[in-house]
DNA sequence: CTGTTAGCGCTTTCAG
DNA sequence: CTGAAAGCGCTAACAG
């Protein structure tokens, strides 16, 4: 048997750093904490050095409980494997580090139930804040957590939950996408997204595409999800005769990548059969065929924003809910070049 | 100002449930704990009853602070970008939530002093148990903390630290690479690899292709670095003479994103002029040229074992230190069909 | 089986 | 400016 839980208990606490320095446990705590201001320099600078010659490292797990503030913000993510949720993991997670805060990113799998207990889990470390980029069912418990600490959604909003929210302003990235493929020629244009699972970020972008193309006489517009037949779907597509020059635009990298996936098992010509445009700019599209015309989302920016949202609230802001919309970039490559057939 | 401390505080505690059930606080504790069996029935269920109706969930930063465990593992990780990183870390938490721990992760960016900062953080949060995936420089920091609880290191080695390793078995993976270029009929081959800075598994992959190469007389073999002058270092490469038919082998995903980008700069046929093997098997693969070869790592399976290590230690199994060497998938793409020129 | 009693390591009044 | 003392929420002997 090793004896790590012997170790554990060996660290250095507090009381030896003040029984070293001789002073009190208070003073240390000061030290350590805000007040150092409230020390003479000669009780602080003992301090500082008895602190060092033991190696002392508060224990965060007692001055949360003691304080009621962990330094812990909580994440819960869908889908930890979609890379535009690490992206903004990532400016989340910088964001954090540069204002003392910690991380705890939880990855539901896109699961209920293990968002039911990531959600347990994130309470019972008493985490200052929380971060949702989840469908957010269970909606209880979400909604009880609300009313503990502040929460900010990202991408995706959660029915009557009042709450911070930062993301893509879908309908012009939409309209950015749809205006790019007229421009270019394309006439007949098939969206791509997810299953409908609920998801308010991928029904804005559906919606905005009907709107759009309801807009625009010429124009013909379908939508479909990916799946099991989506080649087969792609196939119909692109041999029904449509009003002009066909294009795929796909709501997100998933769709993107499968696809092109698609395309390929179609023996389809990239991109010249077809357009493409995608929204999210993966590292990928540029080496497809003629490269993958994409409407790039701040990702790392829209993270940041989150937790910078949560440590307003999390500094008493009271204010009413807000709604931070990002804009998409768009980065043309070959597969909108347009000149077909 | 909002009053989430104020809830904070409200939250309910053990006292308010042994209260609300008549008991004391340690039949709840009980209760919540391993120790149920040793409660009557009838208190039990008037617990139960008094935890469910009052919503109560245990504050498991004070069982932490009085067990001294945590129910936490920390996992380090050099970047959270790299798709190899992110599959691993999701086994690795998959294996966690089913133990029941907890994952916290910290992404160090490939920043030293980022990697110090997180070993600070990560043991004042108690954590039982490290996963390491970085590089490990501040070697005093990893080995007090080694001192303290397991660890076990992912991919990379790190010096003069005795700790389980698991990972993939490189001149195994290396091997098959060459021997499946030579197969197809590639006699000059160039290595791709990430810049040397003290990865073991790059360095490890690295002399097992010289070796390789080495006992291959009618081979070539030589290694570049990925970096600002990849694309006129392949091309030099592509335009001098060779004893054969030329292919890249890319180290791993970062190396093959880079040098496909190169390939394409070249104006390059894909993959016509040149093959291409690539060890990491990433989900656009398929979907450049004629397709990427790989030789795909069970990364999910590493991240599990790299857990299962841990917890076998945490359990008290003090054996000599493992190490674990997972075999690569060959998953041959249109990269290494070999019909060249 | 159950309750009482000390703390875990730290912060925070409240008196000096 | 500094220290003593009282907990934060929970667990773990130790007695009943």
């Amino acid at each position: 048997m090793n004896d790590f839980s012997a170790a554990q208990r060996s660290r250095v606490t507090m009381l030896d750093v003040a029984e070293h320095a001789g002073v009190s446990k208070a003073s240390v705590s000061r030290f350590i904490g805000e007040d150092r201001a409230l020390l003479s320099d000669a009780i602080a600078s003992r301090i500082e050095q008895a602190i060092s010659e033991l190696g002392y490292r508060p224990n965060q797990m007692a001055r949360g409980l003691k304080r009621g503030r962990t330094r812990l913000i909580g994440m819960l993510v869908a889908d930890i494997r979609n890379p535009y949720s690490i992206a903004v993991m990532h400016g989340v997670e910088t964001a954090c580090r540069q204002h003392g805060y910690s991380l705890v990113v939880c990855n539901t799998d896109r699961d209920d139930e293990q968002e039911r207990q990531h959600l347990a889990l994130l309470r019972s470390y008493n985490i200052e804040g929380l971060i949702v980029n989840t469908l957010g069912h269970h909606r209880d418990e979400l909604r009880e957590l609300r009313q503990e600490m502040p929460m900010v959604l990202v991408d995706r909003k959660v029915e009557q939950l009042d709450s911070d929210l930062v993301g893509l302003d879908n309908p012009a990235a939409v309209e950015m996408a749809i205006a790019h493929l007229e421009e270019r020629g394309y006439r007949d244009v098939l969206m791509v997204t997810e299953p409908y699972d609920g998801t308010s970020s991928r029904i804005e972008r559906v919606s905005s595409f009907k709107a759009q193309v309801a807009q625009r006489p010429a124009f013909s517009g379908a939508v479909v999800e990916t799946g099991g037949d989506l080649t087969a779907r792609l196939n119909t597509f692109l041999q029904t005769p449509g009003p002009g020059p066909k294009a795929l635009f796909c709501a997100n990298g998933i769709a993107a990548l499968a696809s092109t996936h698609s395309l390929r098992e179609l023996k389809c010509n990239l991109f010249e059969d077809v357009g493409l445009i995608a929204l999210d700019d993966l590292d990928w599209y540029p080496l497809v065929g003629s490269g993958i015309t994409a409407l790039a989302q701040p990702t790392e920016e829209i993270g940041a924003s989150a937790f910078e949202c949560l440590l307003k609230r999390l500094r008493g802001d009271d204010g009413p809910v807000r709604t931070l919309d990002f804009s998409a970039r768009l980065i043309v490559r070959g597969s909108t070049l347009g000149n077909l057939r």
